[in-house]
DNA sequence: AATTATGTTGACCGACCGGTCAACTAATAC
DNA sequence: GTATTAGTTGACCGGTCGGTCAACATAATT
C-alpha cells in the first residue's frame, strides 16, 4: 500500500495538473481526454480508474485551482498587514503580472479558469456551474472580509459589504474578460486601480 | 434574379437567426452545423452555399446581433433625451429583463453572447478573438459619449471618460457572468446600480 | 502460497464533428 | 432556346469525441 500510494498519488495528480494547465489555457470542450493522457504518459484505462468522467475531473480542476487560490495570493493578499483598501492593489498586480507571464508564455492571456468555465458550461451542465458559482461565492467572502475590516478602521464610509464585494468580484472578472478579448494583460492594470472605488450603499 | 433573391435571402437569413438563437443559448462548440441545419430546415450543402466556415456564420452572427444591439436599445438608452446618467439606469434594466425573460423561456441565463464567445474562442481563434473585441470597442465607444455628456452638463465632475468607459463596460460583462454562473438574473439588478459610481480619474 | 484489491494497458465502440462533392433544379441572361 | 449562374440535395469523408472493457501486472492481506 506504500510504494502503491506514491504511485496512485502520483499518476492522479499527474493527469490533475495538466488537465488544469491544458484547461486554463485552452477551452474545455477543446481539450480532448487522450490530450490529457497523453501530455501525462497516463493511459486511457487508467484516466477512468481515477475519474469517473470528464466532469468528474474538471470538478476535481476547479476544486484544485480554488485551494491553491485560496491557500496562495489570495491569502497573501487578505491576510498580511496591509491596510484593507490596498490589499485590492495587490490582489490586481498579481492578477495583472499572472496573466502577463502566462502570455509571454504561451502568446496569449488564459483569462479566468473559473470565468472561462462558467461561460462555456453553466448552460449544459448544472453540476460544474452550481461548484464554479460556489468558488465565486468564496471569493466573494474574501473581499467581504476586507471591506469589513476597511469600515471598522474608518478607511471607507460604511457600505453595503456584501454587496459591494460582490460587485468588486464581478469588476474583476470583467476586467479580465475584457483583457481577454484584447489579448492584453495591461487592461487589468488600467482599470484595476477602479476597484477601490466601487461602492453599494446600504439601503436605508 | 427577384424570385431568386428572396429565395435567397429567406435561406440565408434563416440560417443566421437560427444560429444566433442557438450559439446565444448554448455554447459555441456545442452547436453543430447539421444542427442549426435540420433548425433552420435547411440542407448541409446550402449551408457552405453562404458559409464558407462555421468561422465565417459566427462572424456573421456577431455582425447580425452587434447591429440589433447597437440599433435596439443600446440606441434607445443612448440616444434618448433621458439624463446621462440615467440612460445607464435603462441599460442596466434591460439587460435585466431580457435575461430573465430569456430565463423564464429555456430555464437558463444564456448570458452575453460576447462574453460568452470571447472567453470560448479568443484563445484558439485570433480572428473570431479580434471580431469581439471590435464589438466591445464599439460599445466602449457609446458608454463613453454618454460620459462626455455628463461631464460637460455638469452631471459628474470631470474623469478619464474613455477608461470609466471601458471600466463600466468591464463591470457589466462581469455583472452578467456572476449572474450566468447563479443563475439568477436578480444579480445584474441588485448590483447594477454601482455601475454609476464607478469613475476613473484623470492622471494628472 | 493463495486470494483479493489496486492500478495499467490499449484495442475498441457508436456517435458525432466540420467539411466536400457530384448530381440536380430552377431562374436569369443573351 | 440555349448557355450560364445561383441555389439545393444528401450521401459521403477522415478524424475525433467520451467512454468501455477484458486481459494483465503488481502489491497488500490472509
Amino acid at each position: 500500500m506504500m510504494y502503491d500510494m506514491k504511485a496512485t498519488l502520483d499518476t492522479r495528480e499527474r493527469i490533475l495538473s495538466t488537465a488544469r494547465e491544458l484547461f486554463h489555457g485552452n477551452n474545455y470542450a477543446d481539450i480532448g481526454i487522450k490530450q490529457i493522457c497523453d501530455a501525462a504518459r497516463v493511459q486511457k484505462g487508467s484516466f477512468y480508474h481515477f475519474f469517473p468522467s470528464k466532469r468528474d475531473l474538471a470538478l476535481a480542476v476547479i476544486e484544485n485551482m480554488a485551494d491553491d487560490w485560496a491557500h496562495g495570493f489570495v491569502r497573501e493578499a487578505f491576510d498580511q498587514a496591509l491596510p484593507p483598501l490596498e490589499r485590492l492593489d495587490y490582489l490586481i498586480d498579481a492578477a495583472y503580472y499572472w496573466q502577463k507571464a502566462a502570455k509571454n508564455i504561451e502568446g496569449r492571456m488564459p483569462g479566468c479558469l473559473f470565468g472561462n468555465l462558467v461561460l462555456e458550461v453553466s448552460t449544459r451542465d448544472d453540476i460544474l456551474r452550481a461548484k464554479l458559482s460556489a468558488v465565486f461565492d468564496k471569493t466573494k467572502s474574501r473581499f467581504q472580509q476586507t471591506l469589513e475590516e476597511a469600515v471598522t478602521s474608518g478607511a471607507v464610509t460604511p457600505l453595503d459589504t456584501e454587496l459591494t464585494a460582490e460587485a468588486m468580484l464581478a469588476y474583476l472578472e470583467g476586467m479580465i474578460l475584457l483583457a481577454k478579448s484584447r489579448n492584453e494583460p495591461e487592461v487589468i492594470q488600467r482599470l484595476g486601480p477602479a476597484i477601490k472605488g466601487i461602492r453599494v450603499e446600504l439601503k436605508h
